[in-house]
DNA sequence: ACTTTACATTAACGTTACGTCAAGGTGTAT
DNA sequence: ATACACCTTGACGTAACGTTAATGTAAAGT
């Protein structure tokens, strides 16, 4: 398939004028030129755009860009998969910042008190980066793929109140198992009321409540490293805590 | 708490040039000017300089930033929730670019073919942000909170060949649930090898296998929309699919 | 055949958000 | 008193385009 620039343009959601700066630069040189001066794009142009845009999604300079494709050592495959581990530190980053805005608003509302440092924890991108150099290998970023999207069908059913309700859920159990978490003892009151909220929690996605399934999701919740890392973010210890919760809580209620 | 412009910049991790260039803007003032002439910082320039890094977090000019800033009806809750917002759209944004990549890279092994509007679908952050603006709600976002984080103690504690492993399965597991998906029907010899090797990825973290256990988590990916939503990201309805392979394979392995 | 419209070209200046000197004043510890 | 870290205000440099201008070309309608 051949592209006039415009054609290219619309098709990778760019400015005519950046193909021409792009040309300019000897960064992406058409395939051709057309009797009357046009620049023609062909297919491996396409390609080559989809890695410069995937670099610039990384926040590389055009310069380096331009060097890393034209390095004689170039492994088109190796640097994509090179991209997804950085797309997923990205994700972490993010994560960290949604926390930091998570906990702006606590402190906002009385809820916390934030100290000055905690205010820029969400930016300290470099500090991982730096630690990122540090640890230099590539396979720690596996896990991102498991990360989940959120958007699902049954929260897509629920109407506007029902998600105000269960976001509002879900907050007072975190809050709460922070709280719980505090006191050291699963058995506590708070405990028990973390118990009792996440079981609330579940009654939004079951269509009956069984205190097996629950405390054997409980179980889950220790032995699937993704739900563990889930609860653990805030405090590590905290999905082994919960699960003792539940299963007190459980036992309580037979 | 009183900051001096160098300060107040290793606290939140921006230059000095940055916090000068502020000042000039009138974005950001210093609370008092000391006899010498030096800026002073307090604690609402603080604030004040961390809303600012949020809003550029979300690549607003400092422009806009001043005038929103300014603005009489500035509420800085509300603000903060739509920051929420706002950055949960962006996790999505980045997991429709991390989707691409994976698919760049499933083509460049031969295994898929991408056409070439595909390769740029990642980057078509403004599309979405016009389907923003058509549902106009805030209500949406909920569900970022819920992703999960990745970095686990269990997997930190493996070995790099075991994470090297871990991933390959994982990977291995995902393709064969996508064949099996594709011929529909769980019992299939393509759905039960999904199976095993789901069996397998479990093995990773449990101590030892147990096919009730198994076959309960099962029952939880359908469950729990966190799972359910990230099972059937790629194509609805492989959740209910995997678990219903996981109740055959459990079950004739009695 | 003629015109309009959409699209192409190069050239050149403008913009944003800083980085990076330069040249000099300040606070304080030894 | 002098070293040294810190502050100040210029002022020029930069990356990655946006924007405008002046002009040529392909396709489509009349």
């Amino acid at each position: 398939m051949e592209y006039t620039i415009n054609k290219l343009a619309q098709l990778a959601g760019v400015s005519t004028r950046t193909l021409r700066y792009y040309d300019k630069l000897g960064l992406l040189r058409p395939a051709r030129i057309s009797s009357s001066g046009y620049r023609i794009y062909g297919p491996r142009e396409v390609d080559r755009l989809q890695q410069i845009m995937l670099y610039r999604e990384l926040d590389l300079s055009l310069d380096d860009i331009d060097k890393i494709l034209k390095s004689s050592g170039f492994d088109a495959a190796r640097a994509l998969h090179q991209h997804l581990s950085c797309l997923h530190q990205r994700r972490r980053e993010l994560d960290l910042l949604i926390e930091t805005v998570m906990n702006t608003i606590a402190e906002k509302e009385g809820k916390i008190v934030m100290s000055d440092k905690e205010k820029f924890e969400g930016f300290k991108n470099k500090l991982i980066q730096d630690n990122e150099a540090q640890y230099g290998g590539e396979a720690r970023h596996r896990w991102g793929d498991h990360a989940i999207n959120g958007s699902n069908a049954k929260i897509r059913g629920m109407s506007i109140a029902d998600q105000e309700r269960l976001n509002a859920l879900t907050a007072e159990l975190y809050s709460t198992l922070r709280q719980a978490f505090a006191t050291g003892d699963p058995a506590s009151g708070l405990g028990q009321e973390a118990a009792r909220l996440h079981k609330e929690w579940l009654c939004f996605f079951w269509h009956e409540y069984n205190p097996d399934a629950h405390r054997s999701l409980a179980e889950m919740y220790v032995d699937d490293p993704r739900f563990t890392a889930h609860y653990d973010k805030a405090q590590p210890g905290t999905a082994v805590f919960l699960r003792d919760a539940i299963r007190i809580f459980t036992c309580t209620k037979k």
